[in-house]
DNA sequence: AAAAACATGTAAGCTGTTACATGATTGG
DNA sequence: CCAATCATGTAACAGCTTACATGTTTTT
């Protein structure tokens, strides 16, 4: 229920990876290289210090496997308050910020959703997500609007495409909602 | 056409916005706060120290305007130095991890290219855009197909949006490409 | 006279980048 | 035995965030 200092999003990805099995640094560099779960860096100089960071809040913890003795690889697994603090960020509200500047983390929020174990907090946030992106959509498409006459084509065109962003997160996320509605009757 | 240090985005940002007119750092400020050219920072601790930094790159000079002795205000505007960085960046090429990580950043570069003079390096930035943007969507669109049986719903909807987000950029690229076309015949 | 907007900056701290460093294990 | 891959890390540096600091001009 405390406060927790707030991760960044490759500190959420870490939790979120290695709550699906226990996984080592080595591990989730090449989910990072090799699968569409990337657009985070998977260079060791970003993942070992936040990895040893998440350890020192005691967020996970670090098993040497001892199959070999030189060089061990050490294998992270959630702790209790680490499961508290994802399942926390999971459940979180959607405000129209998240919406508008930090999509990318909302989207990886969602594909970890499988982790709760109910649909309800999915179709909440589904329905935010439609809800704010489509109200941003709508702001930009005013916005555009109303530039002022001189503007190139270039910029009304680059703002268009801002539209069509936003908008089509927002039927992507009606339609996500297909998935999870109770087919009642 | 020494190699320039590379900017960041924000620097180019800047770079566009004081060429558009010479400006203060308050009315870029106010720019990043209330127009869609937004998505950047519009903190102070951001915006002075970059453009100090352009200022020592001699890429921008600031013009103390004298109309108050105190508390003077400086006005920004390119040098040489400055506008054939700017340009140069415009007319760079695309390359695929420009449209795979840094879509954002084209996004700005095709809003200022109403710079450049002709529409060649226009249309030619549209293509492009869209055959990079277009691949991708196919790539995932194929990582898609060869997820494993086990991948829960939720990590292939989130799949679903990229697919999509990468396909509507493609098709705006082309739709945007139509108002570059010499009109011939 | 006070509040809001104008206007510019600095300092500490955090995160990520790039580059370097080290050594083990496996396949050809 | 050599190369590639496995595996973990550190160090210097750059840039952004947040918070602070300061003083002016305009509006109410």
């Amino acid at each position: 229920m405390g406060k927790q200092p707030q991760q960044t999003t490759l500190s959420y990805a870490l939790l979120g990876l290695v709550h699906e099995e226990p996984r080592t640094g080595y591990d989730i560099r090449k989910i990072f290289q090799t699968t569409p779960m990337c657009h985070y860096s998977s260079s060791p100089g970003a993942i070992y210090p936040a990895l040893k960071r998440l350890e020192k809040q005691g967020l996970i913890t670090g098993e040497v496997n001892q199959t070999h003795a030189l060089r061990p690889k050490r294998v992270f697994g959630l702790t209790a308050a680490g499961t508290e603090s994802l399942l926390g960020w999971l459940a979180l509200e959607i405000s129209a910020d998240d919406a508008i500047w930090r999509l990318d983390e909302l989207m990886l929020r969602f594909a970890f959703h499988s982790f709760l174990g109910s649909d309800r907090a999915t179709r909440e946030f589904l329905r935010a997500l439609a809800r704010e992106t489509d109200a941003y959509s709508k702001v930009l498409e005013n916005e555009m609007a109303n530039l002022p006459e001189s503007t190139p084509i270039h910029g009304r065109l680059a703002l268009e495409s801002g539209v069509e962003s936003y908008r089509v997160h927002s039927q992507w996320a009606r339609r996500a909602l297909l998935h999870f509605e109770v087919s009642s009757s």
